[in-house]
DNA sequence: TAAAATAAACCGACCGGTCGGTCTATTTTA
DNA sequence: TAAAATAGACCGACCGGTCGGTTTATTTTA
């Protein structure tokens, strides 16, 4: 079987996975289900992951992988701090428009990383690149002075914070405010704090 | 067996029940953990709560009545609105300072209600408590002239998400940044918006 | 001593993971 | 080049063990 194929199989688990952890959370949810929903057998997807925990850990990289390249683009390009912070938190918005099921599926991931610590690992490592990455931009912006002299990581950390809120939405939406307009006004409140 | 006694019984299962949910998740922790933890039996424990389920829901009803008396000090004490968000902001910090569990609970919890309607209603209606709570101290300070005549609806819910986020601490300690200062820099950050 | 409370034995359902075996495609043999 | 051998991909019945919940027996309380 050729590599892309192999690729493809695994996509297939991991599309079934990500679907069953926010139905019914890790512990709550069985490699049948996983089974059940890929219509392939237990066997294939021992052959594939050697254990229930290796299926969850690889859909955290699988949805890492995909956001990447986009973020990577956002940051290549050379525009001012707050035309990227901008394109950062559009590309989440739209990310939740598109499909909010990954930001159910951070909450799962979230609170198993509170008690495990293979899965904690894995997020503190995505989220520091995140963080960096955020971080960056806004060094850039104060470096050239279209920011304020604030300090960086607790703007950062900020900025991390309420794009995660997103998650809120994925509960509630029923506070009279919608996902979208919340988000871009905090998006407006943040960088009025932020530019000179 | 008296009242207090049977209240104290309930509550010497319900903070095992804290204690294990923190460790093991929902699905992931079992009866008798809550048993060995509680050094009561199982029976006792059905004797109390009919069911996992219901030990848990009760555990969500049991951190939001020891909330409810300091908060609601903080609204009827007849301060200007931005001392009392600063005392809800405060409040939290010292929580979360004191005992972190609490946090890390309710990020269980909030993967828990993505998935159980029993779970997301008792969720909704803490929250819903929480956020007219705050937004009420908004109007208030609008009213009142002491903020910025903004929508009163985003600018609680972006409080509410900013207070949330001390879960985040409890996750990843290591970004050079001290819960406490963050939470204070943003404390001060969202006021200096909202002040005119 | 009746009722309330606790303890502990127990049950059927279900779980993660294993394993013997099948099917298909490729490679080796004669 | 036809037959035999090998290897990779996949299947699903099955096992030991755990779980939530029930039942039954015993102790404590009032």
């Amino acid at each position: 079987m050729s590599q892309s194929t192999q690729d493809q199989r695994k996509y297939q688990i991991l599309d079934a996975a990500l679907e069953v952890i926010v139905r019914k959370g890790y512990e709550g949810s069985s490699m049948s289900d996983i089974v059940k929903k890929s219509k392939l057998s237990k066997g294939a997807i021992y052959w594939y992951y050697s254990s229930k925990k290796e299926v969850y850990l690889a859909l955290v990289n699988h949805w890492v992988h995909q956001y990447s390249p986009t973020l990577n683009l956002i940051i290549e390009d050379n525009q001012p701090a707050s035309v990227q912070l901008k394109g950062l938190f559009n590309f989440f918005i739209t990310q939740y428009e598109t499909d909010p099921t990954i930001f159910k599926a951070i909450a799962v991931f979230w609170s198993l990383a509170g008690r495990d610590n293979d899965f904690k690992e894995k997020f503190d490592k995505v989220y520091s690149e995140f963080f960096t990455l955020i971080e960056k931009i806004i060094i850039k912006g104060v470096e050239s002075k279209e920011f304020k002299n604030i300090d960086t990581k607790i703007a950062a950390l900020s900025i991390m914070v309420n794009i995660e809120s997103a998650i809120w939405f994925t509960l509630f939406e029923n506070y009279g405010i919608s996902a979208t307009k919340y988000m871009e006004t905090i998006t407006d409140f943040i960088l009025a704090g932020l530019i000179k």
